[in-house]
DNA sequence: TAGATTGATTTCCGTTACAGAAATCAAGAT
DNA sequence: ATCTTGATTTCTGTAACGGAAATCAATCTA
């Protein structure tokens, strides 16, 4: 201010915005929200600011934007009751058909099946008494999961490798990683392709 | 603490609450809004949730009829200690041949398959993805893994038993026990008697 | 041995604090 | 009569804070 003898300005006690000035025109609150319904919520918000302009005096705004999705899982299979209450074979809403045999089955002329015994593997949803699927036409890769023969042992473990060769990883955490050592006989079967099992 | 010399505790370098181990289960973010919007979207949030608690228990993503083998293979299960040598079919070690739709499925006329999602069932050996056999004409006990519909909802569970009724168990610690309540409609469709899994 | 306890660690969430923007005031200037 | 001006007051988005909640693994207990 080059002017010091200004005269505009200076104090007006009771100055100020007054309450109810601002976007919203009433009090806010501070919420904490997930972040990924700021930008709806901030959508809202802006509906209603809109909605409440064009209707100056009628402001009700339902919040029905907002209630869940609530919508049924459509599965065209079951979601008609049959008479009898259960779906049959002949029903015309039948998608999809499904057969163990070709579903798990690839190669069957390279194919074998092997039941599982103890816990080693169970992180890996394998558990005792698992049918597992074995090819032998697939290439082990590091990651597989493999029937392997160490020392004259059958053992199903995931295939890992290490500087100076192959280890055998379990998929529990009780149970040591096996290193395939030198002088050792080693030779993987097959490749697991897929189990199964029976619950009753 | 009285006694000084107490040796549990201590550094856990790592320990900690992990990130999105929260409410919402994602990073959060402040927004102010007006006041008379802060209940309704406090409540839009706590339905948000409750959806996302109900989903999570959702674990049916799709349903299969059963077809028969149109070409019968019979592949042979071995033991798991073999000696020497390759297996052969004429091997002594083969317990028995097997297909898997006779070893998966026992009523044909009131079989289907249910694909699983989530992780609600992990402890019970239920990965995402796997194909669980479902038999209509098995009456469901208390103790049997189950396909069920709640208020029109399908999802797979162990059957259980309250005072009021039934209830829904699921197989890993994060997922809370399911009470069916007065009102809501609740129906077995069949019993989980196996599943299977392809890994690769 | 399995499960509970413990002190430390890390993230989360509701609230408070902060600071610049926005709106308002009336004396003085044009 | 209208515009300008420095001061005043409220508003709004974000930062900061602090106790709650969840997690960790060494140690203890049954």
């Amino acid at each position: 201010m080059e002017n010091d003898s200004s005269k505009r300005g200076g104090p007006r006690p009771g100055a100020g915005r007054k309450p109810g000035g601002g976007l919203y025109g009433e009090p806010t609150t501070v919420l904490r929200v997930p972040t990924s319904q700021a930008g709806p919520i901030r959508d809202f918000l802006s509906a209603l600011n809109r909605k409440r302009q064009r209707d100056a005096q009628d402001n009700v705004l339902e919040l029905a934007e907002f209630v869940p999705d609530c919508r049924k899982i459509s599965l065209p299979l079951y979601t008609s009751k049959v008479a009898a209450g259960f779906p049959s074979p002949a029903d015309d809403h039948v998608e999809r058909r499904l057969n163990p045999s070709d579903y798990l089955v690839d190669n069957d002329s390279a194919t074998f099946f092997v039941r599982v015994k103890g816990d080693s593997m169970i992180d890996a949803g394998i558990f005792e008494d698992d049918v597992l699927v074995i090819d032998r036409s697939r290439v082990p890769q590091i990651g597989d999961i493999v029937l392997a023969v160490l020392d004259g042992e059958f053992t199903v473990k995931t295939l890992g490798k290490s500087k100076s060769g192959a280890r055998l990883l379990p998929a529990n955490k009780h149970y040591p990683v096996i290193e395939v050592k030198e002088g050792q006989s080693f030779e993987v079967w097959g490749v697991v392709t897929g189990s199964m099992r029976k619950f009753k």
